[in-house]
DNA sequence: TGCTAAACGGAACACTGTCCCGTATCGTCG
DNA sequence: CGACGATACGGGACAGTGTTCCGTTTAGCA
């Protein structure tokens, strides 16, 4: 079992994190995330050696939030309005996250383990949601979860200097009627 | 008129950064650039002081040839057609850059005049080809063209540990898929 | 209460983009 | 052809950042 303080220094650090996160972006400045946080910028790598595990721990909520989503959606809608109500919760997730998209994109090996973590979460998910609009004939065949996944996150990248809240979630939904198009039924 | 040594580091530096983009991408080092090229840093933030000058001053050829391409393809084909070739030449070109999506889209001050000039030189370019195509029917009515080049440059970002060629082409032509959906015709 | 291992913090390091200033060179004019 | 002035150069200095090291502190237990 951890120390008791070690224990309270990472939750200070998730907390400090986030607010940081949200003012300046996922990529904030570490010595002012450990400044916040009331520790030493050594605390935080020893607890979080990558960014991305420190982004894991601020968002995991969310993400799994996100996660579950998915069976309750299609449980109380048709197939294919279930896929768009989850993509589009899933764009709300990414785009509100200052940074977070380009971060997933960006190769930089701190962040390089956080697409995998999100796939591995949500993609399952997301397989289900596509297989059901298919077999219902809604959307084309062959798409592949992680693929759309990625290019949903890449949808949330806002081009610099507009900032139109809803272009993220309008493009998304032209890509899903990308996949409606010539669909078998 | 300006010096002659002037003009032969502007061309070794265009020259060396060609290179340097291609191995290391459009952030590649300005040390190494500049060394590459024979002078020093100081040279190369004389003659570019934003690292988009220099991004512009490399791929300005190749953007012209791109605004060049589109009213020879609307000449040589249906609306509908021109407009799919001329989005997959310029996604041809954009994903064949490392680095360049994401550094349009980074926010990072330094690059903050490249998405302007890109906009200024291709956004008429496409604004033309999705009029036409809307007036043939083939597609919806309503989409701002500087809106869908930035949407283009971003599906042509890479998620990290996957190299699939062809996916950002895949993606683009789903998008375009999106605009024909529900189209007049 | 004292001991040990876990955990800490701030300084040190390496790397990068950016800027400054003394120096060298180009092009012109006498 | 030689000297002068403006233009341009180069390498070092600076500032900011992520990352690591190591001497010091503290929690938990016997």
């Amino acid at each position: 079992m951890p120390r008791a303080d070690a224990q309270r220094n990472v939750e200070a650090l998730v907390t400090a994190a986030k607010t940081e996160f949200a003012e300046h972006g996922v990529d904030a400045n570490v010595r002012a995330i450990a400044a916040r946080a009331g520790v030493g910028t050594a605390t935080l790598y020893r607890h979080f050696p990558q960014r991305s595990d420190l982004i894991a721990a601020v968002f995991r909520h969310e993400i799994d939030a996100c996660a579950a989503a998915a069976p309750a959606l299609s449980a109380d809608n048709e197939p294919d309005q279930a896929l768009e109500l989850w993509l589009q919760r899933y764009t709300e997730f990414v785009a509100t996250k200052h940074g977070l998209a380009v971060s997933l994109h960006s190769g930089d090996p701190a962040y390089s383990a956080l697409p995998a973590y999100f796939s591995e979460r949500l993609g399952p998910m997301l397989a289900d949601l596509l297989a059901a609009a298919e077999d219902a004939g809604a959307i084309r065949a062959g798409m592949d979860p992680i693929d759309l996944l990625g290019t949903v996150s890449n949808l949330c990248i806002p081009p610099p200097g507009t900032d139109d809240p809803g272009r993220a979630h309008r493009m998304v939904g032209l890509l899903l009627d990308g996949l409606r198009y010539r669909a078998t039924r």
